[in-house]
DNA sequence: CTTAAAATTTAGACAAGCCTAAAAAATAAA
DNA sequence: TTTATTTTTTAGGCTTGTCTAAATTTTAAG
């Protein structure tokens, strides 16, 4: 059985193997989890001693196929918890992440089961992120950032890079969400800058709003 | 903030001053706690440190106001999340103390405020135990144990003292539930066991069982 | 009322998970 | 390629919550 310490890391670690390629870096974790070098550290030999990730001393960790089953569990709860707040318990999109951060310790894979059926198996959380099923399988999803697209082209906003309340809370005002048909209307290319329309309007948004947003081009 | 650990202590100092008056022995909570007595030392002085339980050396332990409210608001959390498993996951009453006893620990008022509303403002738990309103007002109910019953006298089943698992299976087994009508057929008065009729089945129990079944009687 | 038994507390230790400070290794720069 | 910088690890300490063993207090028995 694993602590919630220990499930909290080989989450950050399968989603910084994900964004940034494998053998993760002790810093990097150290990061992610808000806390020092020193104690990640810690923790890496000890997920290394139980099997779940590979590790050599100065030279980063990966997690082990029965860590990355894990860390994919995990997300699976955290997700489906999180289409639970949004679909069953009327929270908006930006209020869900902490509760679910919560929500995902809980240990009962009868509860999960029938939180999936009860939810009607959901494919993707409030966000636009895949929920793994039942074996850990991640349906690949062809998505784009924003920031990838050029003037003139268009697509459908799929999700979230970022998913912090206030980012949620700036795409919200300006009424973009899971859905919303987005266009490239201007392109900066010194500061990559863009002015994009959303059903009729249209914004400015710098690079940092370009580079969390998901779309499906078409 | 309280802790895990803290929270824990706290409700079961609540259920014991209920169930046999104010003034909790170190004992009795160490047992209730499946701890040693010196564990149980440890943790009452913290929480009499922090102002949750009044206590003196050798002299047990009591909930002040707020320890009390905290404890209330846990074991309010604890059969919200119960009504949920069973009415809208279809758990059975027998499958579900375990997983609220995880889920208790969430930390999210707005949380418990929208699951009390999706749930209709539960009045009872499926063990029928009430569940306290959100200023941790717990509604008195006149209900007797079966055991308190005399011949012929008869009532209606709205609750169980003791939820384990194996003893709701017992019931289950019997077709006995919150709501079934049940009527003393016979007394032994040697050893207190019962011959008791639900639904025109006659049942023999022993003293256990009528001592964790609750009625009202009619 | 004095002694034996039971209940409770204290003392000292340990694991988990974190910290700071310092040492060691790896990497980048001159 | 030698030095400087950055990264990572080690060493030693702290808190929480637990334990065992021993000391102390309370309660019960004779």
């Amino acid at each position: 059985m694993f602590t919630l310490a220990e499930e909290n890391y080989l989450k950050a670690i399968f989603h910084l193997e994900n964004d940034y390629g494998t053998g993760v870096s002790t810093n990097a974790i150290a990061d992610k989890m808000d806390t020092r070098a020193s104690s990640a550290t810690d923790m890496i030999q000890k997920l290394a001693d139980k099997k779940v990730i590979s590790y050599q001393k100065y030279k980063g960790a990966s997690l082990t196929k029965k860590g990355k089953s894990i860390a994919v569990n995990i997300i699976r709860k955290h997700r489906l918890w999180e289409v639970f707040l949004v679909e069953k318990l009327d929270f908006q999109w930006d209020e869900v992440h902490e509760i679910a951060e919560q929500l995902e310790h809980i240990k009962s894979d009868e509860l999960i089961q029938r939180l999936d059926l009860f939810l009607g198996h959901p494919d993707f959380d409030p966000h636009g992120d895949p929920i793994p099923d039942n074996n850990g399988y991640i349906k690949p999803t062809e998505k784009k950032l924003l920031s990838k697209l050029k003037k003139n082209q268009q697509g459908i906003c799929v999700g979230v890079k970022e998913s912090s309340a206030k980012f949620l809370q700036y795409l919200d005002t300006r009424k973009i969400g899971i859905g919303s048909s987005i266009k490239v209307i201007e392109k900066e290319d010194f500061d990559q800058s863009m002015t994009i329309q959303v059903s009729s309007k249209q914004f400015f948004i710098t690079k940092q709003i370009s580079e969390n947003l998901y779309l499906k081009t078409i």
